[in-house]
DNA sequence: ATAAATTGATCGCTATAAAAAACATAATTT
DNA sequence: AAATTATGTTTTTTATAGCGATCAATTTAT
Protein backbone atom coordinates (compact mmCIF):
# COMPACT_ATOMS: atom_id res chain seq x y z
CA UNK A 1 0.00 0.00 0.00
CA UNK A 2 2.73 2.70 1.00
CA UNK A 3 4.88 1.26 -1.75
CA UNK A 4 1.95 1.87 -4.44
CA UNK A 5 1.63 5.50 -3.03
CA UNK A 6 5.27 5.91 -2.86
CA UNK A 7 5.42 4.64 -6.65
CA UNK A 8 2.62 6.63 -7.80
CA UNK A 9 3.95 9.83 -6.80
CA UNK A 10 7.58 8.80 -8.01
CA UNK A 11 5.43 8.22 -11.46
CA UNK A 12 3.67 12.07 -10.86
CA UNK A 13 7.32 13.17 -10.89
CA UNK A 14 9.00 10.77 -13.82
CA UNK A 15 5.86 10.66 -16.43
CA UNK A 16 6.82 12.63 -19.68
CA UNK A 17 5.06 15.75 -21.46
CA UNK A 18 3.71 15.12 -24.86
CA UNK A 19 2.06 18.28 -26.76
CA UNK A 20 -1.25 18.28 -27.08
CA UNK A 21 -0.37 18.04 -30.99
CA UNK A 22 1.19 14.77 -30.16
CA UNK A 23 -2.07 13.60 -28.11
CA UNK A 24 -4.27 14.69 -30.32
CA UNK A 25 -2.70 13.11 -33.85
CA UNK A 26 -2.38 9.78 -31.54
CA UNK A 27 -5.84 10.01 -30.38
CA UNK A 28 -7.31 10.41 -34.09
CA UNK A 29 -5.39 7.86 -35.50
CA UNK A 30 -6.51 5.74 -32.77
CA UNK A 31 -10.14 6.69 -33.44
CA UNK A 32 -10.20 6.48 -37.11
CA UNK A 33 -8.40 2.74 -36.12
CA UNK A 34 -11.97 1.96 -33.59
CA UNK A 35 -14.06 4.22 -36.62
CA UNK A 36 -12.79 1.86 -39.44
CA UNK A 37 -13.08 -1.70 -37.31
CA UNK A 38 -16.52 -0.34 -36.44
CA UNK A 39 -18.09 0.07 -39.90
CA UNK A 40 -16.51 -3.05 -41.18
CA UNK A 41 -17.71 -4.89 -38.08
CA UNK A 42 -15.08 -6.59 -37.31
CA UNK A 43 -14.95 -7.70 -33.33
CA UNK A 44 -11.68 -6.38 -31.26
CA UNK A 45 -10.63 -9.83 -30.55
CA UNK A 46 -10.89 -10.11 -34.82
CA UNK A 47 -8.61 -7.05 -35.43
CA UNK A 48 -6.54 -8.41 -32.95
CA UNK A 49 -5.91 -11.34 -34.19
CA UNK A 50 -5.66 -10.04 -37.62
CA UNK A 51 -2.78 -8.35 -37.01
CA UNK A 52 -1.22 -10.76 -34.26
CA UNK A 53 -1.30 -8.49 -31.53
CA UNK A 54 -3.37 -8.95 -28.24
CA UNK A 55 -6.88 -7.75 -27.71
CA UNK A 56 -5.48 -5.24 -24.65
CA UNK A 57 -2.92 -3.48 -27.05
CA UNK A 58 -5.52 -3.20 -29.56
CA UNK A 59 -7.57 -1.49 -26.93
CA UNK A 60 -4.98 1.13 -26.11
CA UNK A 61 -4.02 1.77 -29.38
CA UNK A 62 -7.63 2.82 -30.22
CA UNK A 63 -8.06 4.57 -26.79
CA UNK A 64 -4.49 6.29 -28.18
CA UNK A 65 -2.41 5.51 -25.89
CA UNK A 66 1.11 7.41 -26.77
CA UNK A 67 3.42 4.55 -25.18
CA UNK A 68 2.34 1.76 -27.82
CA UNK A 69 4.97 1.15 -30.27
CA UNK A 70 4.15 3.31 -33.47
CA UNK A 71 5.01 -0.29 -35.88
CA UNK A 72 1.57 -1.91 -34.26
CA UNK A 73 -0.09 1.47 -34.43
CA UNK A 74 0.84 1.56 -38.17
CA UNK A 75 0.31 -1.96 -38.98
CA UNK A 76 -3.14 -1.44 -37.67
CA UNK A 77 -3.79 1.63 -39.88
CA UNK A 78 -2.54 0.05 -42.68
CA UNK A 79 -4.62 -3.19 -42.30
CA UNK A 80 -7.95 -0.91 -42.09
CA UNK A 81 -7.00 0.86 -45.12
CA UNK A 82 -6.01 4.29 -43.25
CA UNK A 83 -3.27 5.67 -45.37
CA UNK A 84 -1.07 8.48 -43.61
CA UNK A 85 1.28 9.53 -46.70
CA UNK A 86 -0.09 9.76 -50.13
CA UNK A 87 1.14 6.60 -52.38
CA UNK A 88 3.45 8.96 -54.91
CA UNK A 89 5.14 10.27 -51.27
CA UNK A 90 5.51 6.33 -49.94
CA UNK A 91 6.87 5.36 -53.45
CA UNK A 92 9.54 8.14 -53.28
CA UNK A 93 10.25 7.30 -49.74
CA UNK A 94 10.61 3.96 -50.88
CA UNK A 95 12.84 4.45 -52.91
CA UNK A 96 14.90 6.83 -50.79
CA UNK A 97 14.90 4.46 -48.40
CA UNK A 98 16.47 1.54 -50.48
CA UNK A 99 19.29 4.43 -51.92
CA UNK A 100 20.17 5.38 -48.16
CA UNK A 101 20.70 1.51 -47.62
CA UNK A 102 22.79 0.81 -50.80
CA UNK A 103 24.95 4.01 -50.14
CA UNK A 104 25.66 2.61 -46.38
CA UNK A 105 26.60 -0.34 -47.67
CA UNK A 106 29.48 0.87 -50.01
CA UNK A 107 33.14 1.35 -48.90
CA UNK A 108 33.14 5.32 -47.94
CA UNK A 109 36.37 5.94 -50.05
CA UNK A 110 33.95 5.97 -53.57
CA UNK A 111 32.22 8.81 -52.41
CA UNK A 112 35.37 10.68 -52.13
CA UNK A 113 36.30 9.62 -55.06
CA UNK A 114 33.11 10.83 -56.99
CA UNK A 115 33.31 13.95 -55.72
CA UNK A 116 36.66 14.71 -56.97
CA UNK A 117 35.80 13.26 -60.86
CA UNK A 118 32.41 15.57 -60.40
CA UNK A 119 35.07 18.62 -59.37
CA UNK A 120 37.21 18.16 -62.56
CA UNK A 121 34.37 19.77 -64.89
CA UNK B 1 26.95 -18.71 -26.54
CA UNK B 2 24.13 -21.69 -26.92
CA UNK B 3 21.70 -19.93 -25.55
CA UNK B 4 22.31 -17.20 -27.66
CA UNK B 5 22.02 -19.35 -30.87
CA UNK B 6 18.95 -20.25 -29.48
CA UNK B 7 17.78 -16.80 -28.38
CA UNK B 8 18.84 -15.83 -31.93
CA UNK B 9 16.38 -18.77 -33.43
CA UNK B 10 13.41 -17.71 -31.11
CA UNK B 11 13.23 -14.55 -32.39
CA UNK B 12 13.77 -15.49 -35.82
CA UNK B 13 10.54 -16.75 -35.78
CA UNK B 14 8.83 -14.91 -32.89
CA UNK B 15 9.52 -11.64 -34.80
CA UNK B 16 6.71 -9.61 -35.65
CA UNK B 17 5.98 -9.13 -39.59
CA UNK B 18 4.82 -5.64 -40.54
CA UNK B 19 3.95 -4.41 -44.00
CA UNK B 20 5.94 -2.85 -46.50
CA UNK B 21 3.85 0.59 -46.03
CA UNK B 22 4.44 0.63 -42.39
CA UNK B 23 7.88 0.38 -42.61
CA UNK B 24 8.46 2.88 -45.37
CA UNK B 25 6.02 5.30 -43.42
CA UNK B 26 7.94 4.67 -40.35
CA UNK B 27 11.64 5.28 -42.24
CA UNK B 28 10.31 8.15 -43.89
CA UNK B 29 8.91 9.96 -41.00
CA UNK B 30 12.76 8.96 -38.76
CA UNK B 31 14.58 10.54 -42.28
CA UNK B 32 12.39 13.45 -41.97
CA UNK B 33 12.92 14.31 -38.19
CA UNK B 34 16.27 13.83 -38.92
CA UNK B 35 16.28 16.17 -42.06
CA UNK B 36 14.71 19.25 -40.31
CA UNK B 37 17.20 18.30 -37.47
CA UNK B 38 20.53 18.90 -39.79
CA UNK B 39 18.69 21.82 -41.71
CA UNK B 40 18.56 23.74 -38.40
CA UNK B 41 21.86 22.04 -37.74
CA UNK B 42 21.16 20.68 -34.25
CA UNK B 43 23.43 17.49 -33.11
CA UNK B 44 21.64 14.44 -31.73
CA UNK B 45 21.91 15.42 -28.12
CA UNK B 46 20.57 18.68 -28.46
CA UNK B 47 17.49 17.69 -29.97
CA UNK B 48 17.56 14.56 -27.58
CA UNK B 49 17.60 16.82 -24.39
CA UNK B 50 15.01 19.09 -26.07
CA UNK B 51 13.00 15.85 -26.08
CA UNK B 52 13.91 14.71 -23.25
CA UNK B 53 14.89 11.45 -24.35
CA UNK B 54 18.03 9.84 -24.29
CA UNK B 55 20.42 9.82 -27.67
CA UNK B 56 20.29 6.25 -28.34
CA UNK B 57 16.17 6.23 -28.86
CA UNK B 58 16.57 8.97 -30.56
CA UNK B 59 19.17 7.68 -32.82
CA UNK B 60 16.39 4.63 -33.19
CA UNK B 61 14.02 6.84 -34.33
CA UNK B 62 15.66 8.38 -37.23
CA UNK B 63 16.49 5.02 -38.12
CA UNK B 64 12.71 4.04 -38.11
CA UNK B 65 12.66 1.61 -35.85
CA UNK B 66 9.45 0.15 -35.57
CA UNK B 67 9.58 -0.70 -31.96
CA UNK B 68 9.59 3.22 -30.58
CA UNK B 69 6.80 4.53 -28.46
CA UNK B 70 4.39 6.69 -30.79
CA UNK B 71 4.60 9.37 -28.56
CA UNK B 72 8.23 9.44 -28.82
CA UNK B 73 7.92 9.78 -32.45
CA UNK B 74 4.74 12.41 -32.54
CA UNK B 75 6.53 14.61 -29.97
CA UNK B 76 10.14 14.65 -32.05
CA UNK B 77 8.24 15.19 -35.02
CA UNK B 78 5.92 18.02 -33.66
CA UNK B 79 9.71 19.89 -32.15
CA UNK B 80 10.61 19.71 -35.60
CA UNK B 81 7.71 21.23 -36.86
CA UNK B 82 6.80 18.54 -39.08
CA UNK B 83 2.83 17.98 -38.72
CA UNK B 84 1.37 14.88 -39.71
CA UNK B 85 -2.20 16.07 -40.05
CA UNK B 86 -3.70 19.57 -41.21
CA UNK B 87 -4.16 21.84 -39.24
CA UNK B 88 -7.84 21.88 -39.61
CA UNK B 89 -8.70 18.03 -39.28
CA UNK B 90 -6.83 18.32 -35.91
CA UNK B 91 -8.87 20.96 -34.47
CA UNK B 92 -12.11 18.59 -35.52
CA UNK B 93 -9.69 15.81 -34.10
CA UNK B 94 -9.39 18.02 -30.48
CA UNK B 95 -13.10 19.06 -30.25
CA UNK B 96 -14.48 14.99 -30.77
CA UNK B 97 -11.89 13.61 -27.97
CA UNK B 98 -12.94 16.36 -25.76
CA UNK B 99 -16.66 15.66 -26.34
CA UNK B 100 -15.97 11.93 -26.04
CA UNK B 101 -14.49 12.29 -22.68
CA UNK B 102 -16.99 14.83 -21.40
CA UNK B 103 -19.43 12.27 -22.71
CA UNK B 104 -17.68 9.21 -21.32
CA UNK B 105 -17.83 10.97 -17.80
CA UNK B 106 -21.93 11.09 -17.93
CA UNK B 107 -24.00 8.54 -16.46
CA UNK B 108 -25.78 5.89 -19.02
CA UNK B 109 -28.82 6.66 -18.32
CA UNK B 110 -29.10 10.42 -19.71
CA UNK B 111 -28.83 9.04 -22.99
CA UNK B 112 -31.67 6.78 -22.69
CA UNK B 113 -34.06 9.74 -21.27
CA UNK B 114 -32.91 11.93 -24.01
CA UNK B 115 -33.76 9.23 -26.20
CA UNK B 116 -37.38 8.62 -25.12
CA UNK B 117 -38.00 12.73 -25.06
CA UNK B 118 -37.21 12.56 -29.05
CA UNK B 119 -39.39 9.71 -29.96
CA UNK B 120 -42.41 11.97 -27.94
CA UNK B 121 -42.48 14.17 -31.05
C1' DA C 1 -36.06 -14.97 -22.34
C1' DT C 2 -31.83 -16.97 -22.62
C1' DA C 3 -27.61 -17.94 -24.63
C1' DA C 4 -23.58 -16.21 -26.90
C1' DA C 5 -20.58 -12.72 -28.01
C1' DT C 6 -18.47 -8.20 -27.21
C1' DT C 7 -16.66 -4.78 -24.47
C1' DG C 8 -14.40 -2.47 -20.39
C1' DA C 9 -11.36 -2.95 -16.77
C1' DT C 10 -7.71 -5.26 -13.77
C1' DC C 11 -3.48 -7.76 -12.81
C1' DG C 12 0.84 -10.63 -12.75
C1' DC C 13 4.46 -12.04 -15.79
C1' DT C 14 7.95 -11.81 -19.31
C1' DA C 15 10.31 -9.81 -23.01
C1' DT C 16 12.22 -5.69 -24.24
C1' DA C 17 12.35 -0.47 -25.06
C1' DA C 18 14.65 3.40 -23.21
C1' DA C 19 18.23 5.25 -20.44
C1' DA C 20 22.95 5.79 -19.31
C1' DA C 21 27.63 5.13 -19.93
C1' DA C 22 31.58 4.15 -22.58
C1' DC C 23 34.59 4.19 -26.59
C1' DA C 24 36.33 4.71 -31.34
C1' DT C 25 35.96 7.23 -35.36
C1' DA C 26 34.67 11.41 -38.06
C1' DA C 27 33.82 15.86 -38.70
C1' DT C 28 34.31 20.84 -37.18
C1' DT C 29 36.40 24.55 -35.03
C1' DT C 30 40.15 27.13 -33.43
C1' DA D 1 47.59 20.19 -36.37
C1' DA D 2 45.43 20.18 -32.05
C1' DA D 3 41.24 20.46 -29.64
C1' DT D 4 36.52 20.15 -29.55
C1' DT D 5 32.23 18.38 -30.95
C1' DA D 6 29.33 14.99 -33.36
C1' DT D 7 28.29 10.42 -34.72
C1' DG D 8 28.18 5.18 -34.85
C1' DT D 9 28.04 1.34 -32.05
C1' DT D 10 27.90 -1.68 -28.02
C1' DT D 11 26.71 -3.02 -23.26
C1' DT D 12 24.37 -3.09 -18.80
C1' DT D 13 20.56 -1.74 -16.08
C1' DT D 14 15.89 -0.29 -15.20
C1' DA D 15 11.21 0.74 -16.32
C1' DT D 16 7.43 -0.80 -18.85
C1' DA D 17 4.84 -2.46 -23.20
C1' DG D 18 2.49 -6.28 -24.64
C1' DC D 19 0.55 -10.67 -23.41
C1' DG D 20 -2.85 -13.60 -21.53
C1' DA D 21 -6.17 -14.57 -18.20
C1' DT D 22 -10.15 -13.24 -15.61
C1' DC D 23 -14.67 -11.18 -14.54
C1' DA D 24 -18.55 -8.06 -14.70
C1' DA D 25 -21.41 -5.49 -17.55
C1' DT D 26 -23.38 -4.81 -22.12
C1' DT D 27 -24.84 -5.86 -26.39
C1' DT D 28 -26.36 -8.95 -29.92
C1' DA D 29 -28.21 -13.25 -31.63
C1' DT D 30 -31.20 -17.21 -31.16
Amino acid sequence: MTIKVIKLFFLMIKTRVYSKYSRTAVALLGKSIQLARKERKWSEQALAERASISRSTLVKVEKGDLHCEIGLVFELATIMGIKLFDADVMDLAQSIVQIDDKIALLPRRIHSVAMVVEDDF
